[in-house]
DNA sequence: CAGGATTTGCAACGGAGTTGCAGATTTTTT
DNA sequence: AAAAAATCTGCAACTCCGTTGCAAATCCTG
């Protein structure tokens, strides 16, 4: 099985040198067609969606899910290589998302509905990074969340 | 027993109408003297210290100490009635402090050292609030997270 | 395609937040 | 001041999620 998407996440991971397993183009591929950052579960139910069957040790499971701890690993590997990153959100559970358009430094805002608890990440804003007069910081990261309303719950 | 700070402690509970009890009136009391967000267990160790002996079913134990669940409902209570906010950590457990310097729709922001670990609140700055140009985003709340080194560890 | 390097799944654990409930405290009423 | 009502506290037990150990499966390289 090859699709244009398919092998751009395949490209990805050489790149990056990683194993090109099943498990790592499929959570690729969640990612790049996600509009929003997702949770582990959220991503492992979206696998499980696809039509190349991941080949595993439940590979004739109707699911064709990914184990949790698959995901957790997989996700591990591609944030190591920056491929990925965690959003920050107002949720208990880290949700991830492709480390497109931000830096290492600062990224996105990210914005999660009080009321449908969605978290989306606001790509048309940055806020400055902080400038701190107290002595002595040294800042190598900044995020920022927001809460309210999406358009949708509005 | 009665201190200035606990007389304190409770005009302010009595202010908020609730129950003035040993619990909270301590809680309430680390949490003025924290020079910075507190996570739960820290809060129960520095109430354990307290001179006034916590009343209660373990009033004899040498650790003199508040139940988990306890300083979770108490701190639960503080933030319903707006004393108190969680700080928003780079860290997995909650943080918390006065919610003094920070009105509910902006608070300072935390930072966290990579090194030490330790959260800090940074009262002298505040970002913009963020202009979200996005179609339909009403934003209620800002939290802003800083990550790098502390004086101490610079 | 064999062999070593990595990854995967399972099971089991861990930290931190949560809940139900009976008994203890605080406040209010009498 | 005592009794009643309202609220809190501690215990035990649970949930959610992230994490680790280990053996079996998969991937890459020669």
């Amino acid at each position: 099985m090859t699709t244009p998407q398919r092998d751009k996440a395949r490209r990805i991971l050489k790149d990056a040198k990683l194993y090109c397993t099943e498990a790592r183009i499929a959570i690729l591929q969640v990612l790049m067609q996600a509009a929003r950052p997702l949770r582990q579960d959220q991503i492992a139910e979206r696998v499980a969606g696809f039509q190349p069957a991941i080949r595993g040790r439940n590979a004739l499971d109707t699911k064709n899910a990914l184990n949790k701890v698959t995901v957790y690993r997989t996700l591990e590997s591609l944030i190591e290589v920056s491929l990925v990153h965690r959003a920050f959100t107002y949720q208990r559970a880290w949700h991830f998302e492709l480390a497109d358009h931000c830096t290492e430094h600062q990224c996105n805002p990210h914005f999660t509905c009080t009321n449908c608890g969605v978290t989306h990440c606001l790509t048309d804003i940055l806020l400055p990074m902080a400038k701190v007069s107290q002595k002595g910081f040294i800042v190598n990261r900044q995020q920022v969340r927001l809460e309210g309303l999406c358009p949708a719950c509005a």
